[in-house]
DNA sequence: AGCACGCCGACT
DNA sequence: GTCGGCGTGCTC
């Protein structure tokens, strides 16, 4: 009887031996072992054994029979995968270019601790006003659950992408989808960016679902993730919610990913495979045959422009799902003309009169700035040096009056006395962070009860949760903090909102960042007046005539949409293009520079005909600890040639003898 | 990644 | 003459 053979990816991340070697099955294993199975080989010259990842089984060999050896054995309680995950790693180093030993470590679950914790399921309180009711839907809502319905009996798989403001009820809209889903004996994939800042979503769905459904919490150990996905395999679970690794949830026959909240970070992979959520769950779909759902109040620029070339199915919630809550009304203030008439305060007149009026009437705010920390930085007014970090590129941030911190790399030293470059004395803070935000507030306003929600607050577990609910039980009247507080909480005694500093983002070094602006100005407007007194939002800028702040202060997304598309268009910024980061990052900044323009120099001379090559250029910060990092920029419309351009990079990098010393990096957009 | 093979310097 | 430096190359 014929032998038959194994191909497999050993667990080594090096590219050397990033390919796949050929083992035979011995007899007894033959039964047992699967595409996705973990097995023990025996590996190089000294036979060491080492663990592997069985990617095919085929009947004959490609090599001498002589030179093949044996599978030694199953990794003791080794998952087997879905070979579908398999094929979803493949996919994924071809795309981002990684290894495959580490794309299949981002994709398979990570063998369970030899101990197992005592089981500690996070079995959270279910407040009442969440208990499980019947799901109602309004007309706008009903139209899109019905739609999906249709296209998903008919098994039309085109992706829908739901723009709905905020507070319109998108989640409503995802549980009808998911009801029907399940009548089909499928299963769901929900994604949301952070469990920490969206636990009232991941609350009303386990409010609706119960047991049927199971939260895959970013503090879990890798034994109670496994145990998760142990659930999910045997069907004892029918709905994974979760931030983005929920993604490789190991279900049998999975029908839906929804990704809430489409536009934020929080998909994009930092690690390698550099991923984006929304791309790998596209490709998912695509395998199982399973429907997609996107949704968000401010969709990426990405995102709508696939919807409007015909890719995905938009559909749009215009009103709110709560019909006695109106949008919030908005004023634009104009910083300059503040600072003509002789305030310096960084609350403007108009900011101060509201304040006053919403604590006279005992109504709750949020004060909105995107910068922690104390001053934002500290310069000597003798010599107008600002005092940096030795380690990286930026400013070190005041805290607490009394240290220094780099934001990039955690340094931290006393304020000193006196200026390093200079000597002398008048060491100054200057910029605002939201501790001195704080500080102002109490001075401006002695009487008001104050919380600071920040990423120094809510360090400590169960930070966000304890100040999110002193803020909801009305413990204070203003909860001042940086992004976090804008993100999904509904608090429906907030009748204002202060952004305090709206143009900040809006210099950043970064063709996305008129975007994240535009989208966190959205967001944060939409946290005033969700309950039934009106809110109003106060955006404070020196830079009111640009779109992206008049654009969110009207909540006109179609607007914004076609400037920035404009603007993208012109300088071929994705989505208009495609786009290809390549970073290389090393201790020896010589050595950095002088691969960075080998790199440039190779790719000139092979593909410069067809791509439009920008830099290399500094990244934005250029050095962060120690490490100094140069980015090439490449656009092109094909992305097909980009990853050509990728692959022929990769090649070469592997042959070069500095590679060791440096890392590179891809980032596709 | 690890391990072997291989070709040149200072040692019992 | 031999022990050992780690440079190059291979692992089914």
């Amino acid at each position: 009887m014929a032998s038959r053979y194994a191909s497999i990816i050993i667990d080594i991340s090096h590219e050397n031996v990033d390919r796949i070697f050929q083992y035979r099955i011995p007899e007894h294993l033959l039964t047992e072992i699967r595409v996705g199975s973990q097995v023990c080989v025996p590996f190089g010259s000294g036979n060491r054994t080492r663990k592997g990842y069985v990617v095919d089984i085929t009947e004959k060999a490609d090599y001498e029979e002589s030179r093949i050896k044996e599978v030694s054995g199953l990794v003791e309680g080794s998952v087997t995968a879905d070979s579908r995950l398999i094929a979803l790693a493949w996919w994924m180093k071809e795309r981002y270019g990684s290894t495959m030993n580490q794309a299949l470590k981002t994709v398979l679950p990570v063998k369970r601790r030899v101990k197992a914790r005592n089981k500690q399921v996070v079995q959270s309180m279910v407040p009442e006003s969440l208990a499980a009711r019947p799901l109602r839907l309004n007309p706008w809502q009903q139209k899109i659950a019905d739609s999906f319905c249709e296209d998903y009996d008919q098994g039309k798989r085109i992706p829908y992408l739901i723009h709905g403001i905020t507070g319109s009820g998108k989640t409503e809209v995802y549980m009808a989808m998911i009801d029907h889903v399940l009548k089909k004996k499928r299963q769901v994939i929900v994604l949301i960016p952070e469990i920490a800042l969206t636990y009232q979503t991941v609350m009303r769905f386990y409010a609706r679902f119960g047991e049927r459904i199971c939260v895959m919490h970013s503090r879990l150990s890798a034994g109670e993730r496994y145990d998760q996905f142990e659930r999910a395999r045997r069907g004892d679970t029918e709905i994974m919610i979760g931030a983005r690794s929920a993604l490789f949830t190991p279900f049998a026959r999975l029908g839906l990913i929804v990704i809430d909240e489409e536009h934020e970070g929080a998909y994009q992979s930092e690690g390698a495979p550099r991923y984006h959520a929304r791309e790998v769950a596209q490709q998912l779909a695509r395998m199982h045959e399973a429907q997609l759902v996107l949704g968000s109040a401010t969709p990426s620029i990405e995102a709508y422009s696939r919807a409007r070339a015909g890719l995905y199915r938009l559909f749009s919630l215009k009103s709110r799902a709560n019909a006695k809550s109106v949008p919030a009304a908005t004023v634009i203030v104009d910083l300059r003309r503040e600072m003509e008439d002789g305030n310096k305060s960084v609350f403007s007149r108009r900011l101060q009169d509201l304040i006053t009026d919403r604590l006279n009437r005992k109504e709750q705010m949020m004060l909105f700035m995107n910068r922690r920390g104390y001053s934002s930085f500290v310069s000597c007014r003798s010599c107008g040096k600002a005092v940096k970090c030795p380690h990286c590129d930026v400013s070190l941030t005041l805290h607490n009056k009394n240290r220094l911190v780099c934001h990039y790399c955690g340094y931290t030293i006393p304020l000193p006395g006196a200026c390093p470059e200079c000597g002398s004395e008048y060491l100054a803070g200057f910029g605002v962070g939201t501790q001195k935000i704080e500080e102002l507030t109490a001075q401006m306003f002695p009487q008001a009860r104050i919380l600071r929600m920040d990423l120094d607050t809510t360090s400590k577990k169960g930070g966000h949760e304890a100040i999110l609910a002193a803020f909801a039980r009305r413990e204070a009247d203003i909860l001042i903090g940086t992004q976090m507080i804008v993100k999904g909480h509904d608090f429906p005694g907030v009748t204002l909102v202060g952004i305090l500093a709206a143009d900040q983002s809006l210099y950043a070094p970064d063709f996305r960042c008129a975007e994240r602006t535009f989208q966190i100005l959205v967001q944060a407007i939409g946290r005033a007046g969700r309950g039934e007194r009106p809110g109003i939002a106060v955006i404070q800028t020196y830079l009111p005539e640009h779109y992206g702040i008049q654009t969110a202060a009207a909540q006109d997304y179609e607007t914004f949409y076609q400037r920035e598309m404009g603007y993208r268009q012109l300088l071929h910024y994705p989505p208009a293009s495609h786009m290809l980061g390549l970073q290389v990052a090393g201790r020896d900044e010589q050595l950095a520079g002088h691969m960075m323009d080998l790199i440039r120099d190779s790719v000139m001379r092979h593909f410069g005909s067809c791509v439009e090559v920008i830099g290399p250029v500094p990244a934005p910060v250029y050095k962060v600890n120690d490490i100094y990092r140069k980015i090439l920029y490449m656009k092109q419309e094909n992305y097909d040639i980009l990853i050509r351009i990728r692959k022929y990079v990769q090649e070469r990098w592997d042959e070069t003898e500095d590679c060791r010393q440096l890392t590179i990096q891809y980032d596709f957009s």
